[in-house]
DNA sequence: CTTATTTTGTATCGAGTCGATACTACTTGA
DNA sequence: TCAAGTAGTATCGACTCGATACAAAATAAG
């Protein structure tokens, strides 16, 4: 099956600069997430993965500086992730996005095909596991844009607030 | 990226049944690969890592009676592998089997459309990085079909006869 | 025919993954 | 208030994986 292939390909590209490729995949989603899914328990959700894994995975990249903790005021059991300066840098010379260009061999019109049935193939498998699809902040159900009271648009389930560059970020609680 | 997500989650399919997600996929590899690519090399390059590794997982199957090592008789230095009853017993319960299922949401043409375009970004990086394609047997140039010397088939590589099984299975050597 | 040189594979190290289990601390809800 | 649930860490054992070092056999070059 290629999709098996690729994500081994993908993995065998993880081990540069010094960083593991969940180590990775867990500073890509710190440069996606929107601060209130920007939680260890959010990165595990996103991974599939455990709790003590994800811990393990998160003091590693505190240790190389890459990421930074911060208590939660609201919540004293929770911890609010960051990406740190060098986390960004890091960001911007990640090995997949070399792969990423890649798909410049395929037209228009066939890098949307793949991203349709990849995006419907993962909705299925997402919804017979339970896990969740992570999808962009404003194609939320608890997504109301322009929203009266002040900030440009605001989030229903969590009665927040919602910037602009919120909005455009992925989501733990996002929901079709 | 859609593609890493499915890598991250094909991996965490992986743990199943007491193997690792390497374990599986040199399971499926051995399942699928011809005669002359059923060794430590050839697995080493299937899965783009190094010899260490692969032959650390290796003797993890071994020890689990999934996979048998046999001397070569031409070559003192390699070793020939291959699946036991219970390694194909395992390949039965292959939990990728279910997430290849997921591929029935899609509609024929979708599904061909998938195809085509992982094959030629996979072939694009595959040039890159000087990986090998590992197609079929019967789609090489090496290969003769109906060869007039007493085998069906025939390398023009290796010099050898192919039997009709060989040509459907992965090899090592496959050039378009 | 001897040396290089290359190829095939194993052994070992250190950092890290990952599922499992156990545990602490905080929050929530009956 | 107090039991149940949630957020996160600590630790264990099996394993991965790149790196390095090594041994044995095959091949090439002189």
């Amino acid at each position: 099956m290629l999709l098996e292939r690729f994500g081994r390909l993908l993995q065998s590209r993880g081990h540069e600069l010094g960083l593991k490729p969940a180590q990775w995949e867990a500073l890509r989603y710190l440069g996606r997430a929107n601060r209130f899914s920007r939680t260890p328990s959010g990165l595990t959700a996103y991974l599939g993965s455990t709790k003590g894994t994800v811990s393990q995975t998160l003091i590693a990249l505190e240790d190389k500086g890459l990421v930074r903790k911060k208590a939660d005021r609201d919540d004293r059991r929770a911890v609010r992730l960051e990406l740190t300066a060098a986390g960004r840098r890091a960001l911007e010379a990640d090995p997949l996005l070399e792969l990423e260009a890649s798909l410049d061999v395929l037209g228009r019109r066939e890098e949307v095909a793949l991203d349709q049935a990849l995006t419907s193939v993962l909705a299925g498998h997402l919804e017979r596991t339970g896990g969740r699809p992570f999808g962009l902040c404003r194609t939320c159900r608890y997504f109301e844009k322009n929203a009266t009271d002040g900030g440009p648009h605001r989030c229903s389930l969590l009665e927040v607030k919602l910037s602009a560059d919120d909005s455009e970020q992925i989501c733990v609680e996002q929901e079709a």
